[in-house]
DNA sequence: ACCTGAACACCGTTCAAGT
DNA sequence: ACCTGAACACCGTTCAAGT
């Protein structure tokens, strides 16, 4: 197995708790969450799978760690905007592109049920802005909740459906010949295009905030 | 290990491939996907593993049948409405609300790529919705794909958001002691409600069909 | 046609033992 | 303090062998 990096040339020093994460969350970048192993892991590292028990302890508490840095990362999202709504669009795509970044990491986070803590590093940021619209207490709550959500699903449903585009080619027969919208049948031919279908949802979560429209429980 | 069902009880007659799938479905259901294997399997059903594979074939080939078995059911929603876009709503309820039933076979269809084809059982029938507000060709597709992604998405998430509930106490010293919003903090505390973040997504996607909107490219 | 056991190559994890 | 090998209990899968 190729090695991503070398391992310490003369003295062989000990391996950190910090290069056993990075080295981790780079075979994973590079080989998916599928081919990763403990014991891949340490042949990489060059290392007896028993030590990193010694310094991380198990699968779990690795993933969890991996998890962590990955909410850390998150606290320095770019964002800007002429006005709170723009401002707000942009953290969300900002936030988006990094999750597809990070796509192995965030279906780790997923399947650990740890989707929810990514609502956190900009959880703050989206409530300033909606304050600055005059939105606060359990509406504000509930704006903030259902961008994260179609930030974060959207993301995480995104990867499933882009491995798997292969099968997603519609079979026209299951059209009756006879529909009349030739163009509809032959737009849905093609791959779903993510980043419009995020686009459109992100505009219309937005819509009423734009027209400062204030009931939210419609 | 318990028996969900007894084995037929005389002859021992032979196992059918939609014996092995409806055990595999039951077991899934009660134990979970993480407790799944071949082996527990097998001896659910009182017969060596090797007969699984003679039968059906592998792992990868079984989830692939039970996917299909759920695609199966997904196309006899129900669904009303006295107009078109009530009819989406209900439509995309009743989605929704079988996907929340059948949560591990959704999580098995997620991992396995399967997402996309979630979309097929309904399409027509929103299609049909959609030509009846005018809404036709690209338009269409982007309509009705913003609101599979959102359905099937949003489910996805669900789930691992649920279960991860434990973690998903909001941590008040995180907010500066100063946060004037109290009722904003207070409301984040609670676990987020995600029938109500659906409708209000859902709401915010269909506004535009009920004020007869056609430029769907904001 | 249907089922079986043995075997292979992998896992994650524990633990006593080394230095 | 840090690393190791041996061992345990599990996997999915293949295959030759039975009836």
């Amino acid at each position: 197995m190729r090695r991503l990096t070398q391992p310490g040339g003369k003295g062989s020093d000990p391996v950190t708790a910090d290069q056993i994460l990075q080295t981790a969350a780079e075979l994973i970048d590079v080989d998916g969450v599928d081919a990763f192993s403990m014991r891949r892991l340490a042949d990489q590292l060059g290392v007896a799978v028993t030590s990193i028990y010694w310094h991380i302890g198990g699968r779990d508490k690795l993933f969890d760690a991996l998890v962590e840095r990955l909410l850390g990362q998150m606290a320095d999202l770019p964002s800007d905007g002429d006005n709170p709504v723009d401002h707000i669009a942009s953290l969300a795509r900002s936030q988006r592109k990094m999750l597809i970044d990070k796509q192995h990491l965030l279906a780790i986070a997923h399947e650990r049920d740890r989707t929810p803590q990514l609502f956190l590093p900009i959880q703050q940021r989206l409530a300033t802005q909606l304050s600055e619209l005059g939105i606060t207490g359990s509406d504000a709550a509930l704006v903030l909740r259902a961008v994260q959500v179609h930030v974060i699903s959207s993301a995480v449903m995104q990867f499933s459906a882009v491995r798997g585009a292969k099968h997603d080619e519609e079979d026209p027969s299951l059209w009756a010949d006879a529909w009349p919208d030739r163009a509809l049948v032959e737009a849905l031919q093609s791959p779903t295009d993510y980043d419009a279908v995020f686009e459109y949802g992100l505009n219309a979560l937005l819509a009423p905030l734009r027209d400062g429209m204030t009931d939210f429980r419609g």
